[in-house]
DNA sequence: TATTGTTATACTCTATAACTATA
DNA sequence: TATAGTTATAGAGTATAACAATA
């Protein structure tokens, strides 16, 4: 229930302890229960997750979202816009831009289906199956081992089944 | 981490209309590779915690963000803008109008230091800390402890151990 | 000259309404 | 009438440059 509990028991003893009372020390400050807030935690983290993808795909180019789209179409070909953009909680509307710099690269194509010709069938193509394995390549090999090699394979399971259940039941 | 790529052949064609069958053709769609990613967990997770932070302290109207200012005040009295700004990531320009709000609303204020009059140095007010103790209650009480309900109490602290972690040393 | 708070600005994300062409 | 893709737009969040007051 209790909101407090410095990390690592390091943050607040940091601080020159002054005798009780005021002011005035140049040093580090106190990090009081933000330390235990998971809010907190969770948004430094993943600023900090996407910088390191963001710095390890540099090579291909591609942003957290857009990897994921990729992802999604080589999971899921032949779907429409509104399909692969929900599933990734992106709004329809903001998904068209997207789609037009991922085709424009040639990642990937639109082609209306004939069954509902309202409908545009998403497909990698095949510069955008080899760039997304490069991606993956790239992901595996240096930004999730990195992240091995901090935490250790069990904890990053751990860890990821405990933010898959909370982005889903919470 | 290595995933199999989708059966080829079979996705495409589950998508054609059934006049009197039943719809299963366009079921969920597979998550492939994208359930492994832990930018994508992180982010996910992130989302709907933030939402429900949102809503738990509607009450006294604070977002996240505001909240983490009041904490780093209260923890940290007498500091001035560019101390509290830069320990929260947040950058001064954008912090200007963020306190603008806080002020505005009564919750802290501005004093010019009298040791550099450049600075001004940043207090809570009554009001701030009694708002800050109401958010504080409704997090702890909401927020929090359905967090704990859902992953348990000592999921909840190696969680927040292990994203501190990453935050720092990542 | 350097720093604090500030303004101005721009770029990305996200969110909503409304249009078009189909159904 | 309803739906898919699209456009336009507005709002947050975040980033950099520059200016006035002060050091």
């Amino acid at each position: 229930m209790t909101v407090s509990k410095p990390a690592a028991g390091k943050s607040i003893s940091d601080r020159k302890q002054h005798p009780a009372g005021v002011v005035h020390e140049s040093g580090e400050l106190a990090m009081g229960e933000l330390a235990g807030l998971l809010g907190y935690a969770l948004k430094r983290a993943q600023l900090r997750v996407f910088e390191d993808f963001l710095h390890c795909v540099a090579p291909v180019q591609l942003t957290p979202a857009q990897f994921s789209v990729l992802l999604l179409l080589d999971a899921n070909p032949g779907r429409n816009q509104t399909e692969i953009a929900t599933t990734l909680g992106i709004l329809r509307p903001n998904f068209v831009a997207m789609l037009d710099a991922l085709e424009g690269r040639g990642l990937c194509v639109r082609t209306r289906s004939p069954n509902d010709r309202r409908s545009h069938i998403l497909m990698l193509t095949d510069k955008g199956r080899a760039t997304l394995a490069r991606a993956k390549k790239l992901v595996e090999t240096q930004h999730e081992a990195r992240l091995i090699e901090l935490i250790g394979e069990d904890n990053r399971t751990a860890l990821l089944a405990m933010l898959a259940k909370i982005a889903r039941e919470f």
